[in-house]
DNA sequence: GTATCATATCAGTGATTGATGATACGATGA
DNA sequence: TCATCGTATCATCAATCACTGATATGATAC
């Protein structure tokens, strides 16, 4: 895959947009831009599962997009930095323009079927 | 996966996302803010082999991050918006402080094994 | 101490992804 | 026209991902 010395930190970087690059996570992160919530608020705000919410918060966690703050049993998340917002924001704001063409969009980060063809 | 309905659009932010989470995809765009390129420039800067970057720029301009100019047998690349730029730039910042925690973020978008445990 | 609640982890699995090599297509120049 | 260059597409395949269900851990209440 190359990028054996990455000097440009493009593997992390790439990371990071992983990170926000699942409709669950991306679920989870965007519920948080409202503030602070524990997991099981998170599950009902999503209706994923509770350990696919879990999961995907370790994730999330371990890759420094939110933070966890426990209380007693409970553990509140939030997200660690405005940027993250500022992130869904701008690509909210790209989106206005070009949506069209991510719908579209069927090759890789595909819903069904890799490598679709666009119209022929 | 729920998101049936999606009035907020996350399934599509998420494959934005996506789009650039990917090294090699995001190492063509990255490449891509220094000016526009053609296919065999890029295939050459970014050292992937020349089916597999057609593939990714075919992700990308379906998706709207990217726009093809054919030049004669050449086809010129460009970034489709200044606010692609932005997005990375903003993400280098946020990565500036929390690029530990993406460095060891071994679950999903993982390098090596899934869901891989953090520090026992 | 025991029951219960909240969260995290684990094993297993189907589906998706990204890569390769071969090939097709289209445009240019000889 | 034919050869060649530049790009796109295709078939295939190993690896990874996201999900589920079960279970473990940890904290509070009784």
């Amino acid at each position: 895959m190359l990028f054996t010395t990455d000097s440009t930190g493009l593997a992390v970087k790439a990371k990071l947009f992983r990170g926000l690059g699942d409709p669950s996570r991306l679920s989870i992160v965007d519920t948080l831009r409202g503030g602070p919530l524990t997991v099981s608020e998170l599950v009902t705000a999503t209706g994923l599962s509770q350990s696919n919410v879990s999961n995907h918060l370790g994730c999330l966690r371990d890759c420094g997009l939110v933070t966890a703050e426990p209380q007693g049993r409970r553990v509140l998340y939030r997200l660690s930095d405005d940027r993250v917002d500022e992130l869904i924001a701008l690509a909210e704001s790209l989106l206005a323009d070009v949506a069209r063409g991510v719908y579209e969009c069927t090759r890789y980060a595909a819903v069904n079927g890799t490598q679709g063809s666009r119209l022929p």
